[in-house]
DNA sequence: GATCTAATTCGACAATTATCTAATTAGATA
DNA sequence: TATCTAATTAGATAATTGTCGAATTAGATC
């Protein structure tokens, strides 16, 4: 809330000028500040419209508002703008949204070929963890395998399918009963 | 098709980059080039989805392809995440799009006070129709309005409604029987 | 040529977002 | 207090976009 600038990820900035009447918005905000009711009229929509729009580029911290008696004027924070521009520039802000909700997978990156297969097993259970669940969701939930499946859906990964099918079973990831596995909830996996 | 940089718009750039997903895959490009198979597996959407959305990046410039065998590499084009940030700095870039589709709209922001009216009526017929269509967009097609409403419309913009009122008849963008008043199809206008 | 694999295209459905009208809020003014 | 005005919020509907499975294409391999 007193952020300078506001909390506003990379997201929520490129969503809200992926919008036409936003853009327009913006470039009429270029200029000077502006009431809500005269971007209406430029833009040719209505006023809740135009409030809502720039509802988002406020949440994006792009706009500014200034109330003078019942009159809003919106300014453009050129600030933010330069501020994201510099971002873009930094390759670590993309990577770091890529990993973003799934921090634990994180680790697995380095373990995969360009061409998406393991290159190696590490020896510490804790970093075999998240890889046994990388290959665990390669299954599909709600149907069966047989274990001939299981195999080729495993050496598609790795050559290894001895090991990763023992190790999948045993932290609750799949399911065997006879020669028939299936893939359990990942709520239920265990470390 | 030759073009560097992709005849992509600001509009297309953003567009293309606000969705979780095209983050996290540009995120994911920053490190190196990868396949379909490879991001949607990282990404855990299908092949279909993330060869969608690579197609919506290589629309923006964002990533260029290079084919081997049938494999598809993708790779992140930096040049133009650079040209774009670049771009964000100059304000013109945003006041463009502003006008946009409304070209010949464009002279009447000149005329225009920041409340949304008109400061003056130019006295050159070829400046005049602008306004006048301006203003005539102002009114609702499909419906019709009184003398006293539609002084009241023109008012809200210019004191002298005689000769506002006067000039859209004259120019058919409104057309009167009696003293009803509706507006007519922009196609019809007249010069 | 037949088959296999990676990717794309197609068509359907789901989810999200944009827009409007109507109702409400908040400030200014009578 | 009543009223007027500018803006926002709510609720409904329309338009756009994301996702998937199925079908298709294009290259590689047998």
């Amino acid at each position: 809330m007193t952020d300078p600038l506001p909390s506003a990820d990379l997201l929520t900035f490129f969503k809200a000028l992926a919008h036409e009447s936003r853009l327009k918005l913006v470039g009429l905000l270029t200029e000077r500040e502006r009431s809500v009711q005269e971007l209406a009229s430029l833009v040719a929509l209505k006023e809740p419209t135009v409030s809502h729009h720039l509802a988002m580029l406020k949440e994006a911290g792009l706009v500014s508002l200034r109330q003078d008696g019942n009159t809003h004027w919106y300014a453009l924070e050129t600030k933010t703008l330069a501020a994201r521009a510099k971002t873009m520039l930094m390759k670590e802000k993309f990577a770091e949204l890529a990993v973003a909700g799934q921090s634990e997978d994180k680790a697995v990156l380095n373990y995969l070929t360009p061409d998406g297969r393991l290159k190696a097993f590490p020896a510490t259970q804790k970093k075999r963890r998240p890889i046994l669940a990388w290959l665990a969701r390669h299954f599909d939930e709600g149907r069966t395998y047989s274990e001939a499946e299981v195999n080729e859906t495993i050496e598609r990964r790795h050559h290894d399918r001895e090991t990763f099918r023992r190790e999948m079973v045993g932290h609750k990831m799949l399911a065997r009963k006879g020669g028939t596995y299936w893939r359990l909830p990942e709520a239920e996996w265990v470390s």
